[in-house]
DNA sequence: CAGTATCCATTTCGATACTG
DNA sequence: CAGTATCGAAATGGATACTG
């Protein structure tokens, strides 16, 4: 939970998960975070090992940002929780949640 | 990701999923929460619907927090995140990791 | 036992403006 | 394009002391 920590952090993985991404597109994908935050978190994500920057010497300049091997193992745990929120958001069709108390 | 925020938020779900808990249970159970926070978390969590709140009218008072059935639908994605957490504090034995580069 | 009440430090977020 | 610089507001966390 240290790692996921901070607004954006699950959110920017699961960008991340269909491969790699550019600064831009990131932005593009996440419509309301300021370039001043994705910043934060792509910084301490790639300080934890969990990203990593790829600068492309190109002109204009680019970066590219893809999950480490490291940062692929947090996969499984994004889907669940996305999952979670699908079913919170949408309801589960066909639903027996109510059947079971826990 | 909303829902699960702020620091022991997904430990105290944790620690319920074994069944209902008293608030001193759930204190022994974090060591170095303090009694504020803990509060503050557990409004949290039952304003979101996440777990219930039944007080027992002994003396002295005791109040038992249980998961709601929205609560339980969180359980996948903590114990997936509780999986990373394992994996990359311990490593995984005869891992493969290294293998496939993401 | 199960909290409240204060106070304070730190972290985090966002808006806006600017740059190599 | 991919950031940085500032600033202010808000959320969060922790310590300590007190209570029905």
């Amino acid at each position: 939970m240290a790692l996921l920590r901070g607004a954006w952090t699950a959110e920017i993985i699961w960008c991340l998960s269909a491969g790699p991404r550019r600064f831009g597109e990131l932005r593009a994908d996440l419509p309301s975070i300021t370039a001043k935050v994705l910043t934060e978190r792509l910084r301490h994500l790639e300080s934890k090992g969990i990203i990593q920057r790829l600068p492309i010497p190109t002109s204009p300049p680019s970066v590219e940002y893809k999950l480490t091997v490291i940062g692929a193992k947090f996969l499984p745990a994004i889907h669940a929780i996305a999952k979670v929120g699908d079913e919170l958001k949408f309801g589960m069709p066909d639903s027996e949640a109510d059947l079971n108390e826990y």
